[in-house]
DNA sequence: ATGGTCGTGGGACGA
């Protein structure tokens, strides 16, 4: 089963982009971000067409995120436990269901930037409700998986040029150790498993031809569960998109699992 | 130090 993520920046912008790398790329399972869409608006039909399940949580304009997958969705369920009153679309889960059920979590961190203030404890705070939703997944003893725009860069080795991020709310050393709480409950990130050392980026800005001088950073992670972890047999990223027409200014990170 | 680029929606704001 290929599972990825993909921070799309827009599904209106990505009407030719996105549909081209599915067809190429072929993941079982995408989980979109920043869909900037709300569900009615959402070209269904595009994915449909191509065969995949379609469950959105869309919001007008910004954030938002969705589930594209050939295998049935189970039990999807939408926004991030632990706040009522959060009406930002960042989170949704479902159970899919290979030859093994794997429960499939996506989610679009807030970019908390500027820090401080309220944009970064809204960040931390959002944080911590993934913490507790993480050590439910746990508790489950289950295949199950975190994939997403995390906005965050774990280490140094992550950023072409660490020294520029170090007062950014991605880089800040709270961001990181709230990351690493996580991490820390028994979650595999996917990528660092398999692949070691500085230069594997998911991001490049827009702007000042980052992409050119490879001023990338990582911040689009899959973490498994030790029962999804036990399944990982390839994890990638597909760097070559953000040189397409149109890109997004993310790229798709993807696992495969013997599921 | 500043501004540089995108997307959404049709003006700012977010990243």
């Amino acid at each position: 089963m290929k599972i990825a993520t993909f921070n799309i920046n827009g599904i209106k912008a990505r009407a030719e982009a996105l549909p081209d790398w599915l067809d190429e790329a072929r993941p079982d399972v995408a989980l979109l971000q920043e869909i900037k869409s709300v569900d009615d608006a959402f070209p269904r039909d595009v994915f449909e067409a191509r065969g995949y399940n379609v469950e959105t949580h869309g919001q007008k304009s910004f954030n938002g995120v969705a589930i594209l997958s050939k295998l049935p969705l189970e039990d999807v369920a939408r926004g991030l436990p632990g706040d009522e009153a959060d009406e930002q679309a960042r989170w949704i889960e479902a159970t899919v269901v290979g030859d093994r059920a794997v429960r499939i979590c996506g989610l679009y961190l807030p970019n908390g930037n500027p820090a401080p203030g309220p944009k970064y404890d809204y960040k931390l705070a959002w944080m911590e409700r993934l913490k507790a939703r993480a050590q439910a997944l746990l508790n489950t003893e289950e295949p199950a998986l975190m994939a997403g725009d995390y906005n965050v860069i774990p280490q140094a080795e992550d950023a072409a040029r660490p020294q520029a991020w170090e007062t950014d709310a991605l880089y800040l050393p709270e961001t990181r150790q709230a990351f690493r709480r996580v991490l820390n409950l028994g979650f595999t990130d996917a990528f660092r498993a398999r692949v070691h050392g500085p230069g594997h980026y998911s991001f490049w800005d827009y702007q000042r031809n980052a992409r050119e001088r490879n001023d990338g950073i990582r911040i689009d992670h899959v973490l498994l569960t030790p029962q999804a972890a036990d399944l990982l047999t390839g994890c990638g990223i597909d760097a070559d998109i953000r040189d397409r027409t149109k890109p997004s200014d993310h790229v798709p990170v993807w696992v495969e699992l013997d599921a």
